[in-house]
DNA sequence: TATGAATGAGCCTTCATTCAT
DNA sequence: CATGAATGAAGGCTCATTCAT
């Protein structure tokens, strides 16, 4: 699944790391670093962001509030680093890998959409906090736009490509097919796995496969 | 556009109003409630909701604080008010009439999608905050996941209506598909209006009522 | 009970009244006014001193805050009228009427004891406020030691006679031990009827009388 | 004064202390934290419950407002804690040590109340605002109760014992008659204390002692 | 590194009282 | 006399961040 093909989707760096805090030097160090994001993420999950505190935080780590600072300037920057942490789950094809050879483009899309919705089930609860830090926050907000329009930008390459090929409805705008169908993928698992509307994994990953192809006019040659 | 077909779409009430202060009982009192709602407006759409004081929405309104408190209980209450005044803004087909006679399915679905982003653009802004209201206070997260169910149900009833009529992909999840193709247009208008991804109106409506049509393989006799 | 031997008890006025409001000048204004204070008597007995507003009463009352101040001047002024309109009830005899002659002291602490408790305990939610508006504020704690006062000079005078009549003890200074035994009752009552502790109507008339007979060493010839 | 045999009263826990905020760690914490009780006894005093104003105690213990809540959760805490720190103070035998075989009943009665007396004299002013404080708030009405129930019952064994040797008039209910005169006591102190009614300290000693004495018709053999 | 006490700016909310209608 | 909208001062409380030990 985590072939070097999809590795190479443009992530952007999550934000500016340049005035992070030096990462620990001893054992130690390291130690109580990684007690902090644990339990931040623990804090996020249960709180939301802006709910958790910081002394909430260093409790669950079982350290001072002082040794918070030793590590993290501020409750956004171990946020991110929680984030960071949940990545490598997320990672995810992030597009159909369209332009695989071994499979087809049908059955690309649909192994996508079921690694990602998975993905974001297992994350559900940091999904909603961080949409929530997302609005919230306008840093965060350009984190996330971000990244989700490197997936849409790939997506509309894949997307131009197989318009070239012939294999997809050459009337769409591949710019904004992409984007309203990753979209419409991201929207669907928000509203399932943090709000709570009623579908099966199943029904999903069809459904959504279905919409994608259809909606694409793919020849499923 | 606004025929009465269209108009008994089943929005809920948007929240518990049995707490409400009382509303005014003489004509001075309206228009002091009328400038406070008018003046929140202006504020959350400026400063956000969590940054929105309600100092600031009083001054705007030209009132004392006292004021405030006469006609709302806190600003979760007030905010209501403001979305509620967008509301007759808001109010669009929800789903593309497919019970419509007089027009074909596709001009009902592309009628549609455009009057829903023209409305959210005309409240962009208002959108982004209630977004932002909605991932912060479960209230109206509920509010705002009742609302777009009930268009998503809607919708859903016109898919299986027209899988009936055999006009549209009988493999398809009707209510699945509905939540998908609704999130969709949704989830592309916030990234547009909201966010700032770069689309036209005529390729926004363009695509989406292309990705409807596709998607559910819409029979365009 | 209510003979005018015992009306005569050098009973303050509760108040400077000079400030007071006119008195009503047509029936409706004396509906109104009466409408208030039986409503204030709801309210603080309810709420308490503290807790109750002024809104609350006139709510109750069913008139505006406007007209509050038709009649009252202040939230002070209607609750000095609560407990005037109170008074005739606790109107009791004060202290044991040892100067009667028809019958015998005993007799007469006895049945004083028991007019006191019985009229505590009709009106022991209104005594637990005036407890707490005495304590809060020393305008009504100057009213209250007053009228206590009253009776305990009262009932100093009585023992004077009484121990130079013979009947009791001689080594008792007087006024102490008025104040003591008029201390004792009250705040019994005030124990049983305002804060729970447990003890019948009997045996709080048997053993305070006995506690007044004996501590007197009253001669009961 | 203070043999083992009157310290073991039965004084309850002033209240339920389980969501107190942690004692300080270090000795400067439990500097800030003795100066802020000592502030706030001070102003108390000065100002009365209601009247104190936090930023009154921590300008008053040249801290900050912060700090304040680094020890105490409320208003309602820190009085609880300087209620504590003057209960050593306040700690008297209770009640007559009826039990002691060294001193005759009556001896002990008037120790007994001289004590009281004067601690209550000594802490006048803070016994005031401790009234205000019960009768204001339903939590401290109940904490002063448990206290003075649990010296009425003590004193209540003592007299039950003392009528089974024949020395205490028989007749009397012995719950009732400690329960009324414990309140005797403690009312003549709130009322020549607290109020400023006039009487000597050896007035009221002697006066309490033999209405105490009289009223059991103690037999002082 | 670790600790935890100290800081303090700033906003929400109440409600007795006034006054224009 | 009645109404009820308007007023506005005042203070409790939070919590991210600093810093002395």
């Amino acid at each position: 699944m985590s072939n070097s093909k999809t590795e190479d989707v443009d992530v952007p760096p999550l934000a500016d790391t340049s005035s992070f805090r030096a990462p620990p030097a001893t054992a130690r160090g390291a130690r109580t670093r990684a007690a902090l994001v644990a339990a931040a993420r623990v804090v996020f999950e249960r709180d939301g962001y802006l709910d958790a505190r910081l002394t909430d935080i260093t409790a669950e780590a079982k350290c001072s509030t002082g040794s918070f600072y030793t590590y993290f300037a501020s409750k956004e920057e171990i946020f991110l680093a929680v984030i960071e942490a949940a990545q490598h789950d997320m990672l995810h094809p992030g597009f159909p890998r369209l332009d695989e050879d071994e499979a087809s483009p049908a059955a690309v899309i649909r192994a996508s959409n079921r690694a990602y919705l998975e993905a974001y089930k297992r994350n559900a609860r940091l999904m909603l906090i961080l949409e929530q830090v997302a609005v919230i926050d306008p840093k965060f907000r350009e984190v996330r736009r971000a990244r989700s329009r490197a997936f849409a930008e790939r997506n509309a390459r894949g997307i131009k490509r197989l318009q070239a090929q012939g294999l997809v409805d050459p009337e769409l705008d591949p710019v904004v097919a992409a984007l309203s169908l990753s979209g419409m993928v991201g929207r669907l698992a928000y509203n399932v796995f943090c709000l709570g509307d009623k579908a099966t994994m199943k029904q999903m990953v069809d459904t959504t496969t279905r919409l994608w192809i259809n909606g694409l006019k793919l020849k499923d040659e």
